[in-house]
DNA sequence: TATATTACTGACTTGACAGTTATTAAACGC
DNA sequence: GCGTTTAATAACTGTCAAGTCAGTAATATA
């Protein structure tokens, strides 16, 4: 723009093609455009104009790709987030050693990959916009929440035949870990704003994983009832 | 309706008012109305006709009460989230024993609170709308999760210093307390539908509680580090 | 270079819904 | 009963955004 200096060039830009056709790229770049402002702004509120215009598009390039603004939203969901399990998954398959350690490591794992900007949206966007879209909601629980308990669960129960682990109920604390952890690292990054006394991440993930650690452990001394 | 046996009376609804005044009770009507709907179908997609028509009312009767759609959801909040609060603040003032029992007593009536509809409704559409509102959010945070968190704090303290739990950060772990009861009650609530292995509320209390006190009291077998 | 194909545009239509207002009638005081 | 006040109505308006489609321009093909 600045350049004007060789005169010949002046008028390139009328020159340029005005738009490009690139229909292979056009979905992911729609589809993320859609995340940022979807997990920023909340679905209801986010115009498919903006959508579109964050994505070098016009509003109706992206009907072209996408059905509806309910069916954008549902393949945001399908795209990143069973993306994200898989890649978990894999890893824990990867893993030899005790039960301590590779249940530590997939709350490692889990605690980390909140870190990542994206996913940190996507968990968010997921959960507050779940209760309006009862079909997506449905999709997740099944292709997402329970895969992810089972492999938790799968974890505490060889750690509980082998004795590393006390005689809990695998899938009530599975779950308890998952929950935790998410709504932690949801919290450390979304109410940080708010918060008067903040915890570093890893003065969070160090206190979460001892609690949970301590009350699952062998050793451990009951509680008493009263 | 049924009764047509006196035949003076078959005209009465005829002279019956078609509507009364009572500017003491609408607002609270039209409250209660707009908690439900808003909670079962999310704001955004809940039109303000429906809440005036549940409340029994008329649009306009609304607007009479509340400034904007905004300003109502902001009502249901400071109403029904302090409320809840203040008895549970009240509640813990008068208790009298071991922070271990005061801990476990806390921990129980937010159980329980959560097992009324209203109570749980509401938590959900706070989180799950909260990041719609900022403003909102900030109000909510200063107003409900600070005074809260140093609720719990408090006993965690006094459990610590009295030697009774083990010396972990009474804020983190108080904050983790909080977060994972109010999660799982949620869940237990919301998330059933979809759910093959389903607990009691007794059973998922009971497990959270027990883990949570495991990892919390002294004599408990320190986690290894890796 | 001419023709066909199709990715892409953006102005337009449409419906929905938040918020307003002119009007009606319930209730209260005298 | 009668007049005044005001709670409540319901028809109305204006706006905003989802979704459409006729047209346009980039590219592929011959």
């Amino acid at each position: 723009m600045d350049n004007l200096s060789t005169e010949l060039d002046y008028n390139t830009d009328e020159n340029a093609p005005r738009w490009q056709r690139r229909p292979d790229d056009r979905p992911t770049e729609i589809l993320d455009a859609a995340l940022l402002l979807f997990s920023e702004q909340g679905f209801a509120r986010t115009k498919l104009e903006e959508v579109a215009k964050k994505a070098g598009v016009s509003k109706g390039t992206v009907y072209l790709y996408f059905e509806s603004k309910d069916a954008l939203f549902q393949a945001i969901v399908r795209t990143y987030v069973i993306e994200a399990l898989l890649q978990l998954r894999e890893i824990v398959r990867q893993h030899t050693g005790t039960s301590e350690a590779l249940l530590r490591h997939v709350m490692e794992l889990l605690w980390t990959s909140m870190r990542n900007e994206g996913k940190a949206r996507l968990s968010r966007l997921v959960h507050s916009e779940l209760a309006n879209f009862p079909e997506l909601a449905r999709f997740y629980f099944t292709e997402v929440v329970i895969p992810s308990r089972e492999m938790v669960s799968e974890i505490l129960t060889r750690g509980i035949q082998n004795g590393e682990f006390a005689p809990v109920n695998p899938d009530l604390v599975g779950r308890t870990i998952c929950v935790t952890l998410l709504q932690w690292a949801s919290n450390q990054r979304y109410l940080k704003q708010f918060d008067s006394v903040h915890f570093s991440d890893d003065e969070v993930f160090a206190g979460v994983s001892e609690l949970l650690m301590r009350g699952l452990k062998t050793g451990a001394v009951r509680a008493q009832q009263d």
